[in-house]
DNA sequence: CAACCGTGGAT
DNA sequence: TATCCAAGGTT
């Protein structure tokens, strides 16, 4: 009769009830194809929901099933991923639903072990798809799983630390409900997205604040414990928009980065890494009122060259010698651990190659060579129609249509 | 472990 | 403006 309230059924109870009355209506909950919810929770690593719902649409739309993923042209699946981000998520993903075809008959397994041994499938994600797919009672310990619980325990490890991913893990499991993992799991994360939020959470409208430990200690604020990252290196990058002359007219080249890496295989606009030791704020400001006042006056040729003379030397040494003609604009992009400060500069083709090959030798001496471009890679004149069907990272995106829509014919 | 790997929204 | 950080995984 006076049976203590377990406070881990009631936060397991109340969450429940809460999710049935709160979820909200997302393209992946329509049904339980595991296909679909393999998608979306590649797509959700580390992506806002708001941003996957039309990549998700189209995905689907384009690859309808597994088989059709694990057949597409590579270039298609990255095209299709175009804009969100993590590139290396949509080949694992192809290389995973091809491992899904040859190993499990294209059907998602009904496995833990055989899901985590996907490419791209890590503990979350093995996690959330036995969960939601198949309801088998698996913990899914993402950042929004770490933070309520780490608020309604009180619990004040760093959520950075694997370990703490693991305690939160075995908690999970003892928190679900007999045959409720899938809605459990995603009334989790749900609380944590829509109630249970980084900043000012609101408490006062949340289904489990009578329990929640964190909340009674005045703690909410402060938790989850985490430790900062560190901000990104900044680059100087100088960038190259050669507009082509003669069969190139109204091209521009491009070409592909390398198979590994930063942006593998996605195509961009030549650049090259600048050296920049102790660049203050006030060398930084001079020079980019430099770079303004240059593009107003096209005449201030030796100071153009001074600036950009390296990017001049890289479009030689690949093959392209340009003539820089002006100041195009200057682009900051921050990736997770690097910050671009790109400067753009307008260059046209030299349609008389021989009369500069003379030169090619003189600037491979002027500049270390080590820094000069990897010439083995592809390079390309491309129309704007051409981009449709080339991937490019959203840094060069907005440059290059920043040029076609805007100042193609000045 | 810690570094690498994109992008954009929120505050 | 600066900082955080979102349904993380791989090396």
């Amino acid at each position: 009769m006076h049976q203590q309230i377990n406070s881990r059924q009631y936060f397991s109870i109340e969450l429940l009830t809460w999710y049935e009355r709160s979820k909200r209506d997302l393209p992946w909950r329509r049904s339980r194809n595991p296909y679909y919810i393999w998608v979306s929770e590649i797509m959700l690593q580390q992506t806002r929901v708001d941003t996957v719902i039309p990549y998700f649409e189209r995905f689907i739309d384009r690859f309808p099933t597994i088989e059709a993923l694990a057949t597409a042209p590579e270039e298609d699946v990255l095209k299709c991923w175009e804009g969100l981000g993590y590139y290396s998520r949509a080949r694992n993903l192809q290389t995973a639903a091809q491992q899904v075809v040859e190993l499990h008959g294209g059907k998602v397994p009904d496995d833990t072990s055989a899901v985590a041994a996907l490419k791209g499938v890590g503990p979350y994600t093995t996690g959330a798809i036995m969960s939601i797919a198949f309801n088998r009672p698996e913990p899914a310990v993402d950042g929004n799983v770490m933070r309520v619980l780490s608020r309604y325990f009180l619990i004040e490890e760093d959520i950075v630390k694997v370990g703490t991913r693991k305690l939160m893990e075995k908690l999970v499991v003892e928190l679900i409900p007999d045959g409720r993992a899938s809605d459990f799991n995603q009334a989790l994360m749900e609380l944590g997205a829509l109630v249970c939020t980084p900043k000012s959470p609101s408490c006062l409208t949340c289904p489990v604040m009578a329990y929640c430990a964190g909340r009674i200690e005045g703690m909410e604020m402060q938790l989850p414990i985490k430790s900062k990252s560190k901000p990104p290196r900044p680059e100087l990058r100088y960038v190259a928009l050669v507009e082509g002359t003669g069969e190139h007219a109204d091209k521009v080249l491009v070409r592909r980065r390398p198979d590994t890496g930063l942006l593998a295989k996605m195509w961009e606009l030549p650049h090259v890494l600048t050296e920049q030791k102790n660049r203050n704020s006030n060398q930084k400001a001079a020079e980019i009122k430099a770079n303004n006042k240059l593009s107003e006056n096209n005449s201030s040729h030796l100071m153009l060259d001074a600036l950009a003379s390296p990017l001049d030397a890289e479009l030689l040494t690949a093959g392209f010698p340009a003539k820089l003609q002006q100041h195009f604009m200057n682009i900051e992009h921050i990736f997770s651990h690097i910050l671009w400060e790109m400067h753009v500069f307008k260059y046209v083709e030299i349609e008389q190659a021989e009369q500069v090959l003379v030169a090619v030798a003189e600037q491979q001496q002027t500049y270390d060579v080590n820094h000069l471009g990897d010439e083995s890679l592809e390079y390309r004149w491309i129309t704007q129609a051409d981009m449709e069907s080339l991937t490019f990272p959203n840094v060069f995106l907005k440059i290059l249509n920043q040029y076609f829509n805007n100042h193609k014919s000045i």
